[in-house]
DNA sequence: CTTGACCTTGCCGCAACGTCAGGGTTTCTA
DNA sequence: TAGAAACCCTGACGTTGCGGCAAGGTCAAG
């Protein structure tokens, strides 16, 4: 045989079996005098065999692990591995499947979320909201909102939007508190009254770390420097207001535990 | 927010935030003075709508184009291509899963077959042909038997391994005549002999195309070829024999419809 | 004699990053 | 205040299992 006729036999191509020849899966046969690769029944059943292997998963190395070892000792070992590997990437992708029907479902209901998936606890927090009147700092403050909500692992998603309820009654309060110190510098001294206006609707519990997706439950990024993050961009004076609210919430916290 | 701030954030590595921008999905932030990344929130939110994104299965080209469309007309049409894409691929796996508990029972089960697993019914039509006297030309056929049974498609195996089960019963007829040409010319008496005899076991079907697994249902390679593949490393007289004997099964074949 | 179907070697490409290497910056600590 | 740890930068190569192309050589048929 020539190996196209090898190739066609087993139900691969020509150019995986030069591949295999490369990585020494399959050793290279006699040649013709014109330089052919020359097969025998000998070289189909191993092409075979490895056909098999590489179908149900294996890469090539385990492959020649497997075809190495006379004995079938480090066979069962590698099936079982491998079987454990595709129960997990079947359960990988059934989670897949169905956060992607969700989507589609909601896609398909009619409002396609332009900006973003947001999720149902958010979606109910901002509406809520209501009406605000126009004002910059709502705008930013729904931009970290949605990324809070993409960022915060779905177990703890509910337990932090509860908390947001509660601020979320005197947005009209402190929006425009926060839109006048857009162009203050940080000593201003409207600074400490919204910051006691926002300190006083927040909850104790905002004072504390939280979780984030980079977070890998050992080594936590304090939330601290979370908000320092989310707030950085804005107005110094505005930073300043936010940052001396959670110190108050932070201290609150500690006298009244 | 430097670059490992935003990526423990959102949960990816800074390697991967750069590949993003490499392949235009993240815009490159402004440098500080030091020349390091600054990211604001708004880079963050992006970023966590592309790890969705990616996690869902989406490749990075995908993703440019659901992110590019501002109003949701791709997306559905995209996410749709993927659910599909998933569909097929958890049936992939779960039909691989499958075929390895079978391999993992067997093999557990206590016979490992180290010269590769044979189906269920190419064991029972080796174990109905019991103890054979040594003989080269069994090997071989041995063989090529395991390479059909690797090579033919399970819906045929069954028929086929049927066929040859009336051969079977000949076998110590056949293999002696045929072990005796191993070192005779093509043009030996004995070869014609040789061939009556095992014509006259082997059904009329076997003149027929097999098919194989390369053979992908439309431009089938006749089996004649197969057959000649797998016999051409047999000894000149031997290969004769053998091609002769495919040749009055055919032309009986023909005679007797 | 040409055409078309094979074969040969060799090298680039892919998808989504991981992982150095080689150098600069910032920050924590002794 | 110095040194070390922990960041950051760019650039380039490695990973998997081949697919595809280039630039030839070989072979059977029309």
């Amino acid at each position: 045989m020539r190996i196209g006729e090898i190739a066609a036999l087993v139900g691969v191509t020509p150019r995986a079996v030069r591949h295999y020849h490369q990585s020494g899966l399959l050793p290279e046969p006699a040649r013709r005098a014109n330089g052919y690769r020359e097969y025998g029944v000998r070289d189909a059943v191993l092409l075979a065999r490895i056909r098999r292997l590489t179908e149900l998963g294996l890469g090539l190395d385990e492959v020649r692990v497997v075809l190495a070892d006379d004995e079938g000792r480090g066979l069962v070992e590698v099936m079982e591995e491998l079987s454990q590997d595709l129960a997990r990437q079947e359960a990988e992708i059934r989670d897949r499947r169905e956060r992607l029907a969700t989507l589609l479902d909601e896609a398909r209901a009619g409002r396609l979320p332009a900006d973003g998936p947001l999720s149902p606890e958010l979606s109910a927090l901002l509406a809520g909201l209501g009406e605000l009147p126009e004002s910059p700092m709502a705008a930013k403050d729904r931009e970290i909102l949605a990324l809070l909500d993409a960022v915060v692992p779905e177990a703890e998603r509910s337990r932090l939007m509860g908390l947001m309820e509660g601020a979320a009654e005197h947005a009209r309060e402190v929006y425009p508190l926060l839109d006048a110190l857009s162009g203050a510098e940080a000593d201003d001294p409207r600074v400490a009254e919204a910051a006691g206006v926002l300190a006083a609707c927040l909850p104790d519990e905002l004072g504390v770390e939280i979780p984030t997706a980079g977070s890998g439950g050992a080594a936590g990024v304090p939330g601290a420097s979370l908000a320092d993050a989310l707030f950085a961009d804005l107005a110094p004076a505005q930073s300043a207001a936010v940052h001396l609210a959670m110190r108050l919430v932070r201290e609150r916290r500690e006298q009244r535990p």
